[in-house]
RNA sequence: GGGGUUGUAGCUUAGCAUGGUUUGAGCACCCGGCUGAUAACCGGGAGGUCACCGGUUCAAAUCCGGUCAGCCCCA
């Protein structure tokens, strides 16, 4: 390729457009566009403007910031952030574009603890509520610096200064009125239930926090023998994983539909169910009788474990639907105390309940030996003392899944306690009718996991026996009336004088007479669910009904990790429905994880966790982005350092380069754009046509949640931008004058970059900024401007297919070269092009220096240039010709295309005395002798070559070989484009004869004032197919 | 035990809704080529029982049933 002539003399080369490190690295990049963002106040004028008004309306999913971000909360972040840059981009009015923290709950009262020491509530109290809640709002923004720079440096555009915190007097203010408004309805109501518990943190857990501790257990598995009343040999075996509920014992359940039956092992006679008894005795057994679970129904038994004298009314068996034969012994040991189904037995016969295990979780009894011990660690001594009195029949060791807390990995317990429940069961029919409404991303959680949730919604267990927590608000008398306050107004109202933090302790002593019978009443003393809060975030946040008329719903469009599908996504939806009677967000989608470089999940356990600030800094903003953007973003991905470079190279490196050939020839020619000017040229044309087309596509992609092909359609279009049509494009930018032609050139190839820059602004914000910016110096902020319209008059799908046969045309050249040995620098006569769809001859003429033949045209299948040939089928010929068939083949292979005409059209063909039919044989085409042959099947294009090389083509292919290799040396020597040189070659005899007829072009070509031939020269040896050449260059001295 | 989801080359994956040439790419590897914008690019090679079994069909990676394995959720 020519260097460009330029006249320095008379004419400044234009540099409105700056040139720029091509290998500058992104994180370099993303610094500096950083500090422009902040010196020129621009993420504020972009937080606080529009470019039209469609209203979108978003979310943030509140993180707690006193853990520190990780790689999966920056793809969380980022995807936030591109979709609302995108929104911005095409006239969205952005509604809430803020942050939001989440404050209280169990993991800030966990740390506190840890920090003071305290073991158990009773210390936190002692020490005084006020001051451990004064710790927890401190610490609750530990890491808050690090999230702010992870954001910065990631580029996630949100109002942090308005961002909405969950402990702040209005916001829980706006949820005293939302827990009003569901006393009201009789939603918000006091139970005494089996709930989950963690004793050591001394609180219940709702099904959402149960649901997120479940784990592998290993635990006993024992067959207890419970003696029937009145016999001395007779016994009921029950099976249980947790012997410390036997010293609770008060019934024994059977079912009535299964059959049971009474067996004889040994000495000992037991009731087991029917089904069972082989799993359980093998061939021991020996069936006395069996009987209807009901027959068993009323029985006494004697109490297995009497420290703890059984209340009257207990010991007996009774008949629940829960008992099964699936695991045990079809006879359930129940002790109401501890268990859901047991709790409902006793509640049936009105029995005193048995539980001597205190709030810690400790037995607390002194009539029992292992008084203090920790529920689970008596276990042991408890089968001792069972497996001493002969009351085992068997005991072993089994993992099973068991709950456990899932802060700080307590194994929980059922356990009876007073709390308040949000009666989601009785909504269950509403909910699942909105989430109709919900369009999930990806499509299967809708009427899977989260469907299936819904249809088998729990009441909420609201209550928490803790400190750090939005209060719940009511206050009961001694007469047991209960009073929902709304708000601060109304509180005062009812005689209470509200406090300056509404946190415990203060709200505590909040008291007023009550309205009904006028003695004090003071507020139930527990905190909510933190999970409330963030799922009041859609009218908390705005501190509706205070502030706001009214709450705009459903949101347009939020994200979180698929762990939020039960939690987040869940407690919006649940509270959307029932205070607003609508779903709660309009679009939703999850995210997977991000796994370590091994596929592993990452887990604080294992150490593996990335952070996300050094994942941002290590590869640089963009390329960060972009490999959240690869793939779909609801399957976990491995962090792939491989993946990463390579979208660095492909995306940002190409983009550079193509912007640095532009600005180098554009500034040359003082070029300046101002608007597109299509014209004629049909690679112009092809070029904006794909522009367009793939505005298009990214579009729909955007607007569907689908980044991940929007990014792969771009990727696509700067591969044909730089790869097709800049390097087809190349000559026209080195024309000597800047004529119309090149104009148009110049232009399209800036609308190319400008129209790929807009796009990639919402996925790759820093990169594009530096780009855009440096495109148009007179734009504040690619971020600031409107999204590419796509022009449908512009695209040409015809067009973009015959340029796909073109390439293909490209292809299958440089394959039959490759097969034959043939370079392609050397020139060879002839290309022949056959297809079934035409192609136009202004794209052949565009290619064809890259086909690099003297002549190149197309030709119908007529004209192939081929020997038609039968070619016998071996298998199918050889049993009928037998002796023959070296004779037959012999005979078709010397056909000259006379029997191969006759076979086309007859369908046979007869050689010797044997018919030669279709069966057996078929036609083939072979290339005539100095022809080579490639068919694209794709495309239909068949391509010949015609290999046959004369001296005159040798000789021209040497000259271009020469040509490269002082292009090489040129480049080495880091000249100027302009500056010319005088070359001198030494080669083999007769080389200047050979290049006789070159030297003016390879002159020209390389810039080369003189081009002397000599012997013996010093300079740089080169092998070319064998022959040693040697090349010498140096500048020429300029004549002052 | 129940529900969801995934299984295609060494790795990452497209195609699957609506069945139709020989399952298509990228990375890595090897060989060759092109290149005065390129950190690129192009051609070729090697590498696939489309997890397995069965069914429907003229025809199945694709539809149906079952099995196995991984992951997630629930009990």
């Amino acid at each position: 390729m020519p260097p460009r002539r330029v006249s320095t003399d008379f004419e400044m080369p234009g540099t409105v457009y700056e040139q720029i490190e091509t290998n500058k690295s992104l994180k370099a990049i993303g610094d500096e566009v950083l500090q422009y963002w902040k010196e020129a106040g621009i993420i504020e004028k972009s937080l606080n403007s529009s470019l039209g008004n469609k209203l979108f309306t978003f979310l943030e999913g509140p993180p707690t910031a006193n853990g520190r971000p990780h790689v999966g909360h920056a793809m969380t972040r980022t995807v936030k952030d591109s979709v609302l840059r995108y929104r911005y981009m095409t006239g969205h009015r952005i509604s809430r574009r803020t942050g939001g923290w989440d404050c209280h709950g169990l993991p800030v009262e966990i740390e506190a603890e840890k920090h003071f020491g305290f073991k158990v509530k009773k210390e936190i109290e002692e020490f005084g509520i006020d001051k451990f809640n004064e710790y927890c709002r401190e610490s609750i923004f530990r890491y808050i610096d690090e999230w702010m720079e992870t954001d910065d440096h990631l580029g996630y555009w949100v109002d942090q200064e308005n961002a909405y915190v969950t402990m702040r007097n209005e916001y829980m203010e706006s949820e005293w009125w939302a827990l009003k408004t569901m006393f009201e309805k009789k939603m918000l109501v006091r139970d005494f239930k089996i709930v989950p518990y963690c004793p050591r943190c001394e609180t219940s857990l709702s099904s959402h926090e149960l649901s997120q501790g479940y784990d592998d257990a290993k635990d006993p598995s024992v067959y207890v023998k419970f003696r029937e009343k009145g016999y001395s040999d007779r016994y009921f075996m029950a099976w249980t994983t947790t012997p410390w509920t036997l010293p609770a014992n008060q019934f024994l359940a059977v079912n009535e539909k299964i059959e049971y039956a009474l067996v004889q092992v040994g000495e000992e006679e037991y009731y087991v169910a029917r089904p069972v008894v082989e799993k359980l005795f093998g061939k021991e057994a020996r069936i006395l009788s069996t009987m209807p679970g009901s027959d068993l129904v009323g029985k006494q038994y004697e109490q297995l474990m009497d420290f703890i004298p059984a209340p009257k009314g207990s010991l007996v068996v009774t008949s629940g639907d829960h008992v099964t034969v699936e695991d045990g012994t079809g006879i359930v040991h129940t002790s109401p105390a501890f268990g859901a189904d047991d709790f409902e037995i006793g509640k049936r016969f009105g029995v005193e309940i048995i539980n001597p295990i205190n709030q810690s979780g400790r037995f607390n009894d002194p009539r029992l030996p292992w008084n203090g011990k920790f529920f689970k660690d008596a276990d042991t001594e408890i089968l001792i003392w069972l497996k001493t009195r002969n009351k085992v029949y068997r005991s072993e060791k089994i993992t099973h899944t068991y709950p456990f807390c899932y802060r700080c990995g307590t194994p929980l317990l059922y356990y009876p306690l007073q709390a308040w429940f949000i009666r989601v069961s009785t909504i269950r029919q509403k909910l699942l009718e909105n989430n109709s409404r919900i369009d999930w991303h990806p499509e299967h959680l809708k009427d899977g996991r989260f469907g299936n949730f819904l249809t088998e919604a729990k009441d909420w267990a609201l209550s928490r026996n803790r400190y750090w927590g939005t209060p719940l608000p009511v206050w009961t008398c001694p007469e047991e009336h209960m009073v929902a306050v709304g708000s601060v107004e109304e509180l005062k109202q009812y005689g209470g004088s509200a406090p300056d933090d509404l946190h415990r302790p203060f709200i505590d002593n909040v008291r007023f007479p009550c309205p009904t019978c006028g003695k004090e009443m003071t507020r139930e003393p527990y905190v909510i669910d933190t999970w409330f809060d963030s799922g009041s975030a859609t009218y908390a946040a705005i501190h509706y009904p205070m502030e706001s008329g009214r709450v705009p719903l459903p949101i347009s469009f939020i994200t979180e990790a698929i762990d939020q599908t039960r939690g987040w996504f869940y407690t919006l939806h649940v509270i959307g429905s029932i205070l607003f009677d609508t779903n709660a967000y309009k679009d939703v989608l999850s995210i997977d994880f991000i796994l370590d470089e091994q596929g592993r999940k990452m887990s604080k356990s294992k150490g593996n966790s990335v952070y996300a600030i050094d994942f941002v800094n290590e590869f640089g903003p963009d390329p960060a982005r972009l490999f959240f953007m690869t793939g779909v973003p609801w399957r976990s991905k491995a962090i792939d350092r491989k993946l990463i470079s390579e979208i660095t190279r492909k995306v940002f490196g190409t983009l550079s380069n193509v912007y640095s050939f532009f600005a180098s020839n554009a500034n040359l020619d003082s070029y300046r754009y101002e608007g597109l000017m299509p014209g004629s040229n049909i690679l112009d044309r092809w070029i904006i046509s794909r522009c367009n087309s793939t505005v298009e596509a990214v579009k729909v992609a955007m607007d569907n949640y689908d980044m991940h092909i929007a990014l792969k359609a771009i990727e696509d279009l700067i591969e044909d931008l730089s790869n097709f049509y800049l390097r087809l494009s190349r000559r026209r930018f080195w024309a000597e004058t800047l004529d119309r032609q090149k104009e148009e050139a110049y232009s399209v190839l800036f609308y190319a970059l400008e129209t790929v820059t807009l796009m990639l602004a919402p996925l790759a914000p820093f990169y594009s900024e530096y780009l855009y910016r440096k495109l148009h110096p007179e734009s504040e902020s690619v971020h600031l401007e409107k999204f590419p319209e796509a022009m449908g008059q512009m695209i040409n799908h015809d067009l973009e297919a015959e340029v796909s046969r073109a390439e293909a045309i490209l292809e299958a050249t440089r394959r039959i070269r490759q097969d034959h040995g043939i370079k392609g620098r050397q020139p060879v006569t002839e290309v022949l092009v056959s297809s079934t769809t035409e192609i136009g001859n202004e794209l052949l003429e565009i290619i064809s220096p890259e086909l690099n033949a003297r002549t190149v045209r197309f030709v119908d299948e007529n004209e192939w240039p081929v020997v038609r040939k039968i070619a016998l089928k071996t298998k199918e010929a050889a049993p009928l010709l037998r002796k023959d068939l070296n004779m037959v083949r012999e005979a078709l292979d010397h056909d000259d295309g006379t029997l191969a005409l006759q076979f086309s059209s007859a369908g046979s063909v007869k050689v010797g005395e044997h018919a030669i039919t279709g069966e057996i044989a078929e036609i083939f085409m072979e290339p005539k002798a100095e022809y080579a042959m490639d068919h694209e099947s794709k495309s239909g294009i068949t391509v010949f070559v015609n290999l046959r090389r004369d001296q005159a083509l040798m000789n021209e292919g040497l000259a271009r070989e020469l040509v490269r290799r002082i292009q090489v040396m040129r480049k080495e020597m880091n000249l100027q484009y302009d500056e010319t040189i005088d070359v001198t070659i030494s080669g083999p005899d007769g080389i200047r004869d050979q290049l006789a007829g070159h030297a003016e072009w390879m002159g020209k070509e390389t810039l080369a004032s003189t081009l002397q031939f000599a012997s013996g020269i010093e300079g740089r040896k080169w092998d070319i197919d064998g022959e040693i050449f040697i090349i010498r260059i140096v500048p020429t001295e300029t004549v002052k």
